[in-house]
DNA sequence: CGCTGTTTTAAACTGTCGTTTGACTTTTTG
DNA sequence: CAAAAAGTCAAACGACAGTTTAAAACAGCG
């Protein structure tokens, strides 16, 4: 298995041709998703040839792999260190998660293609599935499930947590997943730079309503009940294979 | 343009083919989607040849369309009429609802595979997605923003009523589009059919406690302001091109 | 039976995409 | 400087998918 490839896995040294190989392979998988992107068009972009991809890079998935590798989440965002504040009251918090990942789903921001390939990859999962949950979705996932806890109070059971975080997320989820629909329904609905800060405040105005609602109802309900043994039991979207 | 193809783009009689045709093409386009069903597989599910389709339908095209008019929606669900029965107070309207689309969506019932084909079309449209809309989407959309209008009572802009209804549809559509990632996250969030009256019951009451928190808001804050002229406005999810 | 129109069939055609090849050029290095 | 290594390039290969073709099989009917 030798191949005449340089250092195919391996980062390797970022030389011209590797770098606008990069760069133009992180644009194309944003737009069209590991499937219908092409090397071709890639190496085009890049201003490179067909080969340069497996030379470099071993095939497409080596490629692929090396984008996912090079792109960092963007936890510069001011929203995104606004929302892990945990000084900050927890319903600032939801609102400025909703607008960070709004954004970062919508790809609001250009210079930010990981969001896109993460989306893509929901979709239609490729190889390296594994290692984008447990990178960047799961972290996110486990944090927003705090989140919620604090949101919710204490009572709610681990897969309660869960379903309650899910629902946020699919709220944002469904204006990308479902563009095209929502666009032929009524193109006024899809979120635009002049109205995205009302969708914000609709989800986050509609989540914290149901959280207080449930919260204020799960109160009621344990007022002379036992309540379950909440802090014993794990936090949602735990790693199973890590027992920490 | 006159090809040899009997009548491509009408009905035509149902021939044994044609039928055997029409059945395994709605099979394969409900598993893999319009681009990835290929002929050769729906032929050879069909036990014909691999220019039948072309002889029978014209193209891929007209075979998926030629589907998409063969299949109906399935009206005769009792959850479909708890839901549509304007006598039913709106919660339970709302509950038997989200069990009828969520069954749709997850696919529980095997013999209904136009729900599989309409997400499908959500994520990856084809010519035909204007049909669809048209046909089964809209209807649902408006009849669903008339329920969550009832739920919130007036007061509501139009584009805060249609948020609200995608909320909804976005907490349901979520386990279909994303069930890679939550399967790999953790798969007991999946729903299942064990557990799947508690889901339908989470979304049923986080949508309940959404929809009574903003009401109650909006009823205190317009206690004595002028509210919008919500009636005049007209209802969400109307076709721009019929203007009745 | 023989003719006609319809349906079926095996095979080939066309285009695309990932990948490989072998020659050529550039860079590194002893 | 010259050999070796690394990189580049045009061209082709192999697989696959949608479509077409032309001959064969079948049906109805005088």
């Amino acid at each position: 298995m030798s191949l005449t490839t340089p250092d195919a896995l391996a980062g390797g040294p970022l030389t011209d041709t590797r770098r606008h190989l990069l760069d133009a392979a992180t644009d194309v998988f944003a737009e069209k998703g590991f499937r219908e992107a092409t090397i071709r068009e890639i190496c085009q972009r890049a201003g490179a040839n067909v080969a340069a991809v497996n030379y470099h890079f071993g095939d497409k998935e080596g490629l692929y792999e090396a984008v996912l590798t090079a792109c960092r989440n963007d936890h510069r965002n001011p929203e995104s260190h606004l929302a892990m504040d945990s000084s900050v009251p927890p319903a600032i918090r939801l609102e400025a998660y909703v607008r960070w990942m709004f954004r970062r789903v919508l790809a609001l921001d250009r210079e930010f293609p990981l969001g896109q390939i993460l989306n893509r990859e929901m979709i239609e999962p490729t190889p390296a599935l594994s290692r984008v949950v447990e990178v960047h979705i799961r972290p996110e996932a486990r944090w927003l499930g705090g989140l919620m806890s604090d949101l919710l109070g204490p009572g709610f059971a681990r897969d309660e947590l869960s379903r309650a975080t899910m629902s946020v997320v699919g709220q944002i989820l469904f204006y990308k997943h479902c563009s095209s629909v929502v666009h032929f329904l009524d193109e006024t609905l899809m979120p635009r730079r002049d109205d995205f800060e009302a969708h914000v405040r609709h989800i986050t105005d509609f989540t914290l309503a149901a959280t207080a609602g449930l919260r204020a109802r799960r109160e009621a309900q344990s007022g002379g009940a036992s309540a379950p043994a909440d802090s014993a039991s794990p936090p949602p979207f735990c790693n199973p294979n890590t027992p920490t």
